[in-house]
DNA sequence: ATGGTGGCTTAGCCA
């Protein structure tokens, strides 16, 4: 099974760009973040044609939104709510095989890296704190579980361009480090990316659309993941990170789609 | 130190 996530940053703006994937990767379920519509907008018929016959949208108005866009039926599917607030950042669906499928989209947390001063910082951290609870009360490490999206965290030094200069950057900070390390711990959640890419080598999903020639400066962050648990660790067959899609024409997202095969 | 770009919605928010 090959399973893609990527922060879309507007589903309708880059349909073609979907179905540009679904053509080169054939993926059998794929996760999207930053939807950015309502679930009545959804462009679905030309998703469903492509065998993407089984859908779990969770979108909202202007912001936020994710989807699982599945060819396989799901047994159930869910969305969580964090922080007290319904915006869109959690939907999860259970696979055939009763592999439980979290697709999420962490907040990013705004630009001044103190929750005493900046409420996106303090909504972030929270978000972690209660998703890290949550899988610690109600799951273990023992169930089959997949976690994707835009986690907005870069752990490794090697996942973004200069450890050094982003130490104090959102994204990279060590309490948000800190935080998304005990996420990881809450189930025993294995890294799948790094599975197979050691932790020497630089690895990046996204790249600011500011800079000037993303590819020359090359400043990018790995900030969207797959993880998955022990029980299927030993699964996983094979990784990409499309960066070539960064690329893509006419409008590219600013992340690019993370993919994994497993032998389920 | 600042500004740089992009999407949604329509001047400002969010990333």
């Amino acid at each position: 099974m090959r399973i893609a996530t990527w922060n879309i940053n507007s589903v309708r703006m880059r349909l073609d760009l979907l179905l540009r994937l679904i053509d080169e990767r054939q993926p059998d379920v794929i996760c999207l973040q930053e939807t950015k519509v309502v679930d009545a907008d959804f462009p679905l018929a030309p998703i469903v044609e492509r065998g993407y016959a089984h859908t779990h949208i969770h979108g909202m108005k202007s912001y936020n939104g994710v989807a699982i866009l599945s060819k396989h039926a799901f047994e159930s599917n869910d969305v969580q709510h964090w922080c007290g607030r319904q915006d869109c950042r959690h939907a999860l669906a259970r696979l055939p095989g009763g592999v439980e499928l979290h697709c999420v989209y962490i907040p990013a947390g705004g630009d001044i890296p103190d929750p005493a001063v900046n409420d996106k910082f303090a909504h972030k951290l929270q978000f972690l704190d209660e998703m890290t609870e949550w899988f610690r009360s109600n799951r273990s490490p023992d169930q089959p579980m997949i976690l994707v999206g835009d986690l907005n965290i870069a752990p490794l030094e090697s996942d973004v361009w200069s450890h050094k200069e982003l130490l104090g950057v959102v994204s990279h900070t060590p309490v948000e480090v800190e935080k998304l390390a005990a996420m990881q711990a809450s189930a025993g959640w294995v890294d799948a990316v790094r599975h197979f890419v050691p932790p020497s080598e630089k690895l990046y999903s996204w790249w600011s659309y500011r800079a000037r020639d993303w590819a020359v400066s090359d400043r990018g962050r790995r900030l969207d993941h797959i993880w998955v648990t022990p029980p299927l660790a030993d699964r996983l067959r094979g990784q990409a990170i499309l960066r070539e899609a960064r690329g893509w024409e006419p409008k590219p997202s600013d992340h690019v789609p993370v993919l994994v095969d497993l032998d389920l």
